[in-house]
DNA sequence: GACAGAACGTCTGTCGCGCAGAACATCTGC
DNA sequence: GCAGATGTTCTGCGCGACAGACGTTCTGTC
């Protein structure tokens, strides 16, 4: 309880797992869970052009996207349209009632996050969000499918 | 690229994906990948006091624990030893060559660590780390065990 | 226009892991 | 001495990541 509290990835464990648990309680019943959320959001608010640029980007397999965008479907929250420029993707996107929803959720989520966050202070935690913001763009810029490759080179570069 | 990029379930999803790719190509062989490096830091400076306790400590399973250190005794890297006090439990210490091992890893993982935070600047960095630790520290206090039911409550009344 | 190659989505199989439950050894309180 | 609690291990289940194969559709070349 004492050297792993300095631990980078010790500490991010913890605190996503928490969100994580918080999440997946406040979205109860969404098929998918904390997922389920993601894919609702992006469907709703990011267009997402096809339903592997989706899975990119919620670092989610494209084999569970399938059945997760099933489970979405058949609950009658998002649709799949075949995309008109190309008839071999599908376009994702939420039905009125997957907005509807979504709008409930959002409260819900919120009052996860804060409940994660609680032990910062206000400002803190503006702090916090914005600097996760800022790495996550980075990291997603960089990396958006992180290549197990050049980061063993650059570990093994450093290290050695 | 837009909606989830203010998502702060999605940051952390991705900061923590993107840590935990990178801290797995950098332990290379290390048996249990990047929560074998947990352990044997947990187990080379921490003492923990039983094998659950550990478990705990780490977000990971009791069963899934006990083939861990199964790997991790077989590597020579931790022994298991009994504890004085109640022999129904078991030490977990890490043994020399463990030891040795954790010094070579301990400095491959900074690298990772940067990896990942490169994004940010020094100062930033410092800061990130220091908000999480905190924040990690809280949660870890009240809720070492994440009681999905108390989240819930707590959501629920929130948000009604 | 025909064809090779690539991309998208789906399906199947495998593996790691979290979870629930049971079994066993051991400890604690009565 | 005995009932109940606790620590560890094992088994079975389900979810999800990953790799590979397949059908459909698009693109580039001849």
């Amino acid at each position: 309880m004492t050297a792993l509290e300095d631990d980078f990835g010790w500490t991010l464990g913890v605190v996503f797992r928490a969100l994580v648990k918080a999440t997946n309680a406040a979205v109860g019943d969404l098929p998918g869970g904390h997922r389920g959320y993601q894919v609702l959001t992006a469907a709703t608010r990011d267009q997402p052009e096809s339903q592997s640029a989706l899975c990119q980007q919620l670092g989610v397999d494209r084999t569970v996207m399938t059945y997760l965008l099933d489970d979405l479907e058949r609950a009658s929250l998002v649709a799949r349209k075949p995309a008109p420029t190309d008839r071999r993707t599908r376009l994702v996107v939420a039905t009125d009632e997957g907005r509807k929803r979504l709008e409930e959720l959002d409260l819900r989520l919120a009052h996860a996050e804060a409940h994660v966050l609680s032990g910062l202070s206000e400002g803190d935690r503006e702090t916090f969000k914005g600097l996760l913001r800022r790495l996550a763009g980075h990291v997603n810029d960089q990396d958006p499918v992180p290549s197990a490759c050049a980061v063993v080179q650059d570990i093994a570069a450093g290290a050695s």
